[in-house]
DNA sequence: CTGTTAGCGCGTTCAT
DNA sequence: ATGAACGCGCTAACAG
């Protein structure tokens, strides 16, 4: 790897006008110019980004912590958030955490280290030490999908209350009166808010909620066959199922076909989130759509305004609207 | 941000002191390091690594360079990357190319400039110019699942054509003669090898192969779909299918649903790429397993020992054995 | 228009 | 056992 000095050397100038050059910064007579453009070529100059890092504390790069991008609604977050980086020069650090407070501990302080210029965050836990910690670095941050209780931070996420609310609306709508929800950990905010929604319509019915038909998890496909299998063996039987996510779904579909339960004539069953075209021969669920990858360029530009505008504006909190699609699974 | 420096100022010592704390180097007494270790809590000082890496030439970040991160496939491939590397404490860059030449040689191009430590590259097309741009600056490469012609270089892949093989003679012993192949570009290699195995096992039959039955197209589900429409439009129409990925077999699927015609008793379909059991309801398609998180394992294990060890081995081709699951897609 | 100087944060080398 | 000086690659500020 040849040195600003090096191809300076080669070229018979200073190093100040290799980087004029290769920055298009200042002035360089054209002669100048094209020698220095020949020993570039010849030295198979390029620049080592490292130094002005060093100087201008700046990176260019980001870091997204998430739980999972083996899901497809992680990864429509993380396609968000690289086509928002990349229109403005920055790139993305990915980091898997598979839920654990640990190991997102272990990469915000590795990527505190290397000088990230912010973070993406979607909380393992509901913890907001590991946010403190960032913001105590003055590191903008801008957390994805779930709330952290007890910290000022900027947010980006989907309305989870409102999803849950009109999928039991639904159900309710076609007859059901008891009905069961699967959700996920009860640690994490959406996993919450979709049983408040559940409540909500269930209260606004004037039907009482049975404690008993709210099972919390993970968010996993084993979990959502597990309580699945275990509400089948409820008397009376709900019937219907709302399930917290998509993998849940298919984990509950799992159990149900293994009963020989049919969807939707002896159960109904809806759920968040949608799987890509491209991933399932016929979608089945009825779904809460979650404008996944919305979220995470739109997360991006916060952050992004944050790096940028030195102004300390209150922080955001950005809920977007969720969609609901009917399908074969609920009639 | 503090700096080592304004932490030794705050303990009253030198800043070599504080480096010796911080990364347990040398010899320092209790008393001095219990100092230091006040100081570092009290100004919440995290080292800068980019200094180091300046100084070391090491940043401890690989760039994993692919097409998609949409597709479950690639995403299998990520994981093993990642784990392989934090194993090792190195990072990953995430880049997706979506297939484009001019994409991917930017983000070469960036992250050579960023020093990464090594590539990890799924290349978008059959162009050794990147390859060779990075071995100009003796950053190690490994390549993955695609062979590229006219260069020396590590890859590690899985064997396409014997997959491919497996599947047509599969197709054979039910009695199928007449087979088409919806593969993806002719440029990629896995493409070609897959149009190769399915030949060898008929012409190893003594069956002649119709060139209208081989389509070249991309491997996304809109290929696959219009290809299938087409095939659909010609007599003798095949009997059965070989789909050069997850999906386009589910392009394919969405076409012979639309035309009514059952799979598989209409129309075998066989394919390559499992999709994760947390994605389907049931799995349906007979296809060949490809050891995705094994191959970025793999290949980041052997990019290791290439950005480790000094030594200058030959080039290894690494090829990974595939397996066939029969399943109802073809009886 | 081109060059010199200095310093970003850190650790290696050599001293004390 | 502790510290001073130097330089990694680059560019802002200042000279000429």
């Amino acid at each position: 790897m040849a040195t600003i000095r090096e191809v300076a050397r080669h070229a018979g100038v200073a190093p100040i006008t290799v980087s004029r050059v290769v920055n298009k910064s200042g002035y360089v007579s054209k002669d100048i110019r094209e020698r220095v453009e020949r020993s570039i070529a010849a030295l198979d100059y390029i620049p080592n980004a490292l130094g002005p890092s060093l100087r201008s504390k700046k990176t260019h790069i980001f870091a997204l912590i998430l739980s999972d991008i083996t899901n497809p609604f992680w990864t429509t977050v993380a396609r968000g958030v690289e086509d928002a980086c990349n229109a403005h020069g920055y790139y993305v650090v990915l980091c898997n955490t598979d839920e654990s407070q640990t190991k997102q501990d272990q990469y915000v302080s590795v990527m505190l280290r290397k000088q990230v210029d912010g973070f993406l965050l979607v909380p393992a836990q509901d913890t907001n030490e590991t946010i403190r910690a960032i913001q105590k670095q003055d590191i903008p941050i801008v957390v994805l999908d779930r709330t952290v209780s007890d910290v000022e931070v900027d947010i980006v996420r989907c309305d989870s209350e409102e999803g849950a609310y009109q999928l039991t609306r639904h159900l309710l709508q076609q007859g059901h009166r008891d009905i069961a929800v699967v959700s996920g950990p009860k640690e994490i905010s959406t996993a919450r808010d979709r049983v408040a929604g559940y409540r909500r319509a269930m209260e606004e019915s004037g039907l009482p909620v049975d404690e008993r038909n709210i099972h919390w998890g993970t968010f996993g496909h084993n979990a959502g066959y597990d309580a699945t299998k275990e509400i089948l063996t409820t008397t009376p039987r709900p019937t219907a199922l709302l399930a917290g996510n998509n993998f849940i779904a298919i984990g509950a579909m799992h159990a149900l076909t293994e009963a020989e339960v049919r969807v939707p004539q002896d159960m109904a069953l809806v759920s968040f989130d949608e799987f890509p075209p491209g991933l399932t021969i016929e979608p089945f669920f009825t779904s809460v759509v979650q404008p996944a990858y919305q979220m995470g360029y739109r997360a991006t530009e916060l952050l992004l305004s944050r790096v940028q505008g030195q102004t300390s504006e209150p922080f955001q909190e950005i809920i977007l609207p969720v969609e609901i699609v009917l399908r074969r699974s609920s009639e």
